[in-house]
RNA sequence: GGGUCGGUGGCAGAGUGGUCAAAUGCAUCAGACUGUAAAUCUGACGCCGCAAGGCUUCGGGGGUUCGACUCCCUCCCGGCCCA
């Protein structure tokens, strides 16, 4: 399903086969976490040409429930998405909601009891019922159930975490094999399914979870929780020895990464899929993506806040070299107003305009030479 | 003309003798945002200063007081009621 049709030190480009079409690797996937890329359609995501995109178990289980996209028809039915769509598990909710605030839930091996922040009520999510959640969603593309440390953890607790995470990703490849024997799928219809490493920064940490979880047997290898330190600054060593842990066959996965630098410098690590909140969450807040050099070297874009006063008067297009609905239309001038008066027309523009570069950016490492 | 209530920082609106350069909201300005509890959050927002601190403010003028945005007199302006 996935091949490696280029290779170049640790680059590789590639095609990747779904039920809802082929993708060409590198890609990035916007966040429509609850079952929408924020404050755009499907008509503004199919104009700038996304393909897939990434939703999320745990918000969706909650509101407006598994069961109910799966009489819609699944996910991509109910969204009316025609290409492929990966869900996350869920994990990454459930813990840095208790971390950030532990009344809102506990971690046991067993699974995360937790309470949803639109009503308060209880909930009880194990990696069986993430997978089950998964299957009903329909999506091509599923992730395991993990434990996400912080950084900050303690080494102690961040090999709780692996162990947790080792134990939850057996515990979830059991329930998919056991999903798709029940739903009768046929083997070249699956969804794939993702692994996630965990180890914070330790790099031995990641090489042992890598390790036990390509033993377990995946189609992808995600990178889980930050690969950032708590300023900002890239781990290069650990995300680079992980990509090496993951078999050359499989896909690798850069959960939640990045900004533009930090997926040119992960693919050029040999990951190959990227999925991050920064381009629709800036570009609603009023930062835009503006490209510069033509090449992938520092210094290759530059981000202007659009609502800062110096464009006040700015008649000229956001950025020169784009050729999105924003830039085709609307001036500096025309987009700060839209933000200024708080015209939701300001977020669907900034959120086309920077996804767009974005998919700009990974045309570039697809066709680099 | 009589009565009455009121005039506070860009706006709205607290304060009603010292703890007030003056709550709060909005607006404004700047920053943050990395598997989305985020159209959110943080900071600044009289003037000078990096700061300590200093200086000038609560319609105008004049008083009372150790001390006034707060009390008194007067003028100006506005709302409402009566003629």
């Amino acid at each position: 399903m996935f091949e490696i049709v280029k290779k170049e030190n640790k680059k590789r480009i590639g095609k990747l086969e779904t039920m809802h079409g082929e993708i060409n690797t590198p890609f990035f996937m916007p966040d429509a976490t609850r079952g929408f890329v924020k404050s755009l359609g499907k008509d503004d995501l199919e104009m700038i040409g996304m393909g897939p995109m990434v939703v999320n178990t745990y918000h969706l289980y909650l509101e407006p429930g598994e069961k109910l996209i799966k009489r819609a028809g699944g996910i991509n039915e109910f969204m009316n998405w025609k290409r492929p769509l990966l869900s996350d598990s869920g994990g990454y909710q459930i813990f840095s909601l208790i971390h950030k605030n532990p009344k809102m839930g506990r971690i046991t091996d067993e699974g995360a009891t937790f309470r949803s922040p639109l009503n308060g009520s209880r909930h009880f999510i194990t990696p069986e019922r993430s997978i089950e959640i998964q299957f009903d969603l329909g999506v091509d593309m599923m992730v395991v159930l993990d434990d996400v440390p912080p950084n900050s953890y303690s080494r102690e607790k961040i090999e709780e975490a692996v162990r947790r995470t080792i134990d939850w990703a057996a515990r979830c490849k059991n329930e998919y094999e056991k999903q798709l024997k029940e739903r009768k799928i046929k083997r070249e219809d699956r969804p794939l399914i993702f692994g996630v490493i965990q180890g914070g920064p330790y790099a031995d940490l990641r090489e042992y979870c890598a390790r036990e979880l390509v033993r377990i047997g995946f189609d992808g290898y995600g990178f889980g929780a930050r690969h950032v330190d708590s300023e900002g600054n890239f781990l290069e060593e650990v995300v680079r020895e992980t990509a090496e842990y993951i078999p050359e066959k499989a896909l690798r996965f850069a959960l939640g990464i990045g900004t533009p630098e930090d997926i040119v410098r992960c693919h050029s690590l040999g990951w190959d899929m990227f999925d991050c909140v920064i381009p629709t969450r800036e570009g609603r807040h009023g930062r835009l993506f503006i490209r510069k050099e033509d090449n992938l070297e520092a210094d290759f874009y530059e981000t202007i806040n659009i609502t800062n006063e110096k464009y006040r008067e700015d008649f000229s297009p956001v950025d020169p070299k784009c050729d999105c609905l924003l830039c085709k239309n609307y001036t500096r001038a025309y987009l700060r107003h839209l933000f200024a008066t708080g015209e939701p027309l300001a977020m669907r523009m900034a959120s086309i305009h920077n996804l767009k570069f974005y998919l700009d950016l990974m045309d570039r490492l697809r066709n680099a030479k």
